[in-house]
Parts: C-alpha cells; sequence; structure tokens
DNA sequence: CTGAAAGCGCTTACAG
DNA sequence: CTGAAAGCGCTTACAG
C-alpha cells in the first residue's frame, strides 16, 4: 500500500515542467506540444498520477459530475434508458451521481440538496416533479435541470422526451385499426401512465368509441399485478377484447394468468404493453408493445450538455419519438 | 435565477459567527452551542445556502464520496442489492457514484480511475474481479475496496458476500432430499454462476447422483434464454426430472416453454430459478429459488464503511446467508 | 464552545 | 506552447 498519492506538482518536477502544463496535458491536451506530452505520460505512469478531480472542480468551478435521479432501480421501466444516460455520460468524461427519489418523491428535497452540494453540472430528472414548489425551487437555481420521459408544456428549464398523451392517442388509433372494440386499460398510478390513458380515452372517444374499462393498479408496477388485472377483467361485461396494460411486466402476467383460466392470447384477448423491455419480444405469444428509444435520450441529453457547456442556446422541449411494435398479442 | 451562490462566508457573517463555526454546524453539530445553531439554521434558510461539498472533500481528504461498480442496471440480478446499497449510502451521507462495468469487465480499468479520480472513500463492486492485473493494483491501493455477491478465499481487501460454490452444494442437497434424480443445469458463462454449477456437480457427487447435464447460456442472463434452455432440454435421453437455472427469468422462460409445449410445471418437470426476484413469487407455478438478502449485504456495507472511518479493525470476509425458498416448481 | 490562519490540489487568466 | 501566482470554498489542528 502505497501510503501518499502523488499530486501535480510532483509529476511536473519528474516532466521538467510547470503544473499548469500537466493540468493542461489532461484538460485541453492539444495545446500542449507532442514532446512534452510524451514526457509527461512517462512521468504519469511512474508515480500512477491520477489527477484529482475534487480539487479540479473546485478551481474550475465545473464539477463534471451528472446527479440522475430516478424513483427506483430494482425493476424499473427507466433502466434502459437510465443505462444509457450512465453509459453516454461515463463516455463523455463526467462522473455520475445516482439518487432514487421512490416513486412519490418523497425524498426529493433531501436528494436536490445533496446533488447541489456536489455542485453538479446537471441535474437529470426521470419522471416528473410534480411537486410545484420543488418546481419553482430548481427552475430558480443556475443549475441544468432536465427532465426526461415526459414533454410537459412548461418544463423546469429543458425536457427531453415525449408526450404521454400523444402515446395515448396513437395507442387508440392502432387498437381501432386492429378492428378491436372494447378496449381495458390497466392504469399504473403514476401522473405519466394516467396521462397515457387520458390521451388514449381522448382519442377513443373522437374515434366513436365507447368508453373503456379502467383498472387502477400502483406505481410502479410489476409482474404480479397481471394478477390484479386479469381477475379485474374477468367479470366484465361485456367482455373487453384487449387488454391495454402499462407496462410489459402486467401485461406478461396477465398473459400467463390468461392461460392458466383457459383464455387464448391473442384468439380470445388482445393484450398489448408498454415500454418495449426485451421480454415482450420473448414472451410467448411476443408481446406487442411500445418502445421509447433510451439511447436517443441519453444521447439527446449529452448533445444538450455538450451545447450547453459551449454556451449554445437549447430550445426547452426537445420531442424524441415513440414507437408501437406490433407483435403477436395484439 | 441567482447567479452567486452564496458560500460559508456569507452565511457566518450573517449568523455572527465564523466561517469555522458554520463548517462544525454541518459536520459536527453537538459542539456548537444551541443558541448558535439557532442563529446558524436561520442564516442558512435566509440565503439558501449548500455548503459546496467538492471543497470540503479536498479540505477534509475525506470525499464522502462511494462508487458502485456494476456489470449492468438494465436487467441484473444484482438491482435489489444495488438499490438497497444507495438508498443505505445515501442516508448514510454518502454521495454514489456508479459505473457500468459490462459484463466482461472490459472497461474496468477506466472505471477505476474514474472513482480515485473522485478520491471515493471505497469502491464497491458487484460481481467478481477476474483479472489477475487489476485485482493487484486495487490491494496496493490506500483506498477500500469491497467485492460483494462472492467470498473468494483471498479477497482484494473486504468481501461480503457468500459462496457460490456453497450455494450449488445446498441446491444439490436440496434437490436430492425432494427425490429429483436426473438435473439439468442451465449455467450462464459468469464465473458466479459456473461457480454455483461446480459446487452442485461436487455435492451432487458426493451424494451418488451421476453427472448432471450442462447447459451453458451467455451472461447476463434474460427471460429469452429460457427458450435456448428448454431446446437443450427436450432432446435429453433419459429426460431430466429437474431444470436448475441461473437465474430467475430463466426459469420463468423455460416454464413457459414447457407450457407452450405441453409439458406440466411441476409435474413432467420441476424447475428451480435463483436470486429469488419478486417475480418468483408471482410466477403460476411460483417458482422455488434462492434468495441472497441485498439489503443485509448493503447494511454490512455501511457498517464495514462506518468502521474503517473509526479505525477499527475489519475482518477480510464477511459472510451473509442464502435461503432455499421453496415454493411449487420444484 | 469558538476564531484566526494555514492548507487541501487543482485551474486559469495573464504575461511571455 | 509554457510558467508564476492567485484563487476556488471549505476543514482542522491550535489556541483560547
Amino acid at each position: 500500500m502505497q501510503s501518499k498519492l502523488p499530486k501535480i506538482g510532483e509529476v511536473a518536477k519528474i516532466a521538467g515542467v510547470s503544473p499548469a502544463t500537466i493540468s493542461r496535458f489532461f484538460n485541453n491536451p492539444s495545446v500542449v506540444a507532442d514532446e512534452t506530452a510524451i514526457r509527461i505520460r512517462a512521468a504519469v505512469a511512474e508515480v500512477g498520477y491520477v489527477p484529482n478531480r475534487n480539487a479540479g472542480s473546485l478551481a474550475s468551478s465545473r464539477s463534471r459530475i451528472i446527479a440522475v435521479l430516478v424513483p427506483d432501480i430494482a425493476q424499473s421501466i427507466f433502466n434502459d434508458t437510465v443505462e444509457a444516460m450512465i453509459e453516454e455520460l461515463s463516455n463523455d468524461g463526467n462522473s455520475v451521481m445516482i439518487s432514487l427519489t421512490g416513486s412519490a418523491n418523497e425524498m426529493l428535497d433531501r436528494q436536490i440538496d445533496a446533488a447541489l452540494s456536489r455542485r453538479v453540472d446537471a441535474i437529470l430528472l426521470t419522471g416528473v416533479v410534480t411537486d410545484a414548489a420543488i418546481r419553482q425551487r430548481l427552475r430558480n437555481h443556475p443549475t441544468t435541470v432536465i427532465e426526461t420521459w415526459a414533454l410537459p408544456d412548461d418544463p423546469i428549464q429543458i425536457a427531453i422526451g415525449f408526450s404521454h398523451f400523444a402515446v395515448g392517442q396513437a395507442t387508440a388509433q392502432f387498437i381501432r385499426d386492429r378492428g378491436y372494440r372494447r378496449p381495458y386499460l390497466v392504469v399504473p398510478q403514476s401522473s405519466r401512465a394516467i396521462e397515457r390513458a387520458e390521451g388514449f380515452r381522448s382519442a377513443w372517444r373522437d374515434l366513436g368509441g365507447e368508453e373503456p374499462k379502467l383498472q387502477p393498479v400502483s406505481s410502479p408496477s410489476h409482474f404480479g399485478q397481471g394478477r390484479v388485472a386479469f381477475r379485474g377483467l374477468v367479470g366484465l361485461d361485456p367482455q373487453p377484447d384487449v387488454a391495454i396494460c402499462g407496462s410489459d411486466w402486467i401485461a406478461q402476467g396477465l398473459i400467463i394468468e390468461a392461460h392458466a383460466a383457459g383464455i387464448r392470447v391473442p384468439d380470445s384477448l388482445a393484450v398489448m404493453g408498454f415500454g418495449d423491455l426485451r421480454l415482450a419480444g420473448d414472451m410467448r405469444p411476443t408481446i406487442t408493445s411500445i418502445d421509447i428509444d433510451g439511447h436517443e435520450i441519453a444521447r439527446e441529453t449529452i448533445r444538450v450538455l455538450q451545447r450547453l457547456a459551449a454556451g449554445e442556446p437549447v430550445p426547452a422541449r426537445l420531442p424524441v419519438g415513440f414507437r408501437i411494435i406490433a407483435r403477436e398479442s395484439a
């Protein structure tokens, strides 16, 4: 165990340059002469120098830390997006600080403090902040705040995502085109899923359909809710012909329940999911779902951060698309 | 937008104390007089002061940042543990920096650099580092390194987890006790799953069983591999009577494939998973699995960090248990 | 219980 | 392309 970490001055001495040049070597290599760079590389390797980025953050007033706030991670529909975020942010030279807000945002205030205390370059929110006081606080703060997976009319600062209402509308059109008539909506009680349900109902009404049946379930959603969803469906008269589920997990669970009860999917009941998780394509029958491109959201986020760092203007609302993926189940 | 963040001196001035006392108020409140604390609280609220922890890290040479390195997050058997880690670490006053290593640890060296550059108080590894050079590098570094979900004979520094070999052995005993005779092992090609398979084979041999059939699948495992696993099983003669799957996802997928082929679980084929994910209890039939207590691993990790911070000695290997959860599928 | 002062390890205008 | 020097915002022995 080496007991003391080397610091910039020691590397500088060995390389025969000043600390400033070592700093430039790491942060702005193109300004350092090639021959100098060679000597520095050797010195860095010799002592195993790793720059102290906390000191760097303080001196430059740019932390290169990004806070990512997510409701949960154990089984979240955001996980693909979050994974892509972490990857892209890391590759771009940032440290990623992660916080779990819980689905009810109970802890949000404390976690925002934690992020601000690290002077993060940006706070990335996955999901919507509904608390007005918190929205106001973030709006007034100089730190960049980016909401993803949503496209509110009035973002805190910048939103990158899609309209859940529009997803609901597109789903209604799709379902109608496929010839279904009696939709059954399984709606996790999150603001996003509720908004999709609203969009569905609105478009469905416009298409001349009857008011769809609704089945609320708790949020975040999970596989086991397929059971609740199926139970809520069996008693109904007339019997729905398509179950539109708030997540692929619910859809998967519902299909298994239906099969256990002798109801074939899609022959006797069509089922649709949301999120286009990997399992949607692997399930029997494969599940018709809606794909959100998490990688695109992540890449767009990086682009926004880079433009902001360069002092360029950025629009407040950046739409990324969604796609209905038609498979066997509906 | 307030353009300048308040700093410790301004709060001190308003509260009528020195910056040192403000610092103590945040970091060691018990030494501050009650009446002083009241004035400080008011001043902090008045200007909306949030201490700069990057500056604090630099000054105190304790960053209160913990790095958590995981293979992935999209669909990982570690997710429960990682979630518990993040929660516990945050509640204990740390910032959590997360990095994705990929299952092959390709990026590990760079990510360790990233963690060290933040002078993290500890690096938490989920999964095993197999690269000898990296193990050596970490062993020589003064930063605390904790391996979780494993209990190697010779930890890098500290390991908190369980023996995968022992899990395999216990599984063999359980399967034997249940009266199964022809096991079929579905083994994701990760060092951990392979070690469980070794443990199983070793104990199974000792119990007088014949060499089990093996079916390798890629790692990380996922639902869709149930199909591969089932296909590998149908041709076998004699037909296995129990499929022991490297994860609950594989078990779930295999059950669905079996049912689609008219083979009932557990009547014609028993199935066992690993990880005791929520879906294991929700599946039809419910899945017999092995529970790893992620919360206990997380709590133990916190305890270790606290002891190290207090200068107390900590054992190199800290076992946390595992439990076989018997359900319907096996 | 509190304050004055040195120091943590970098970065960055500025000057050359 | 490079260096000298000031400064980033805290913490912590030390002294009282």
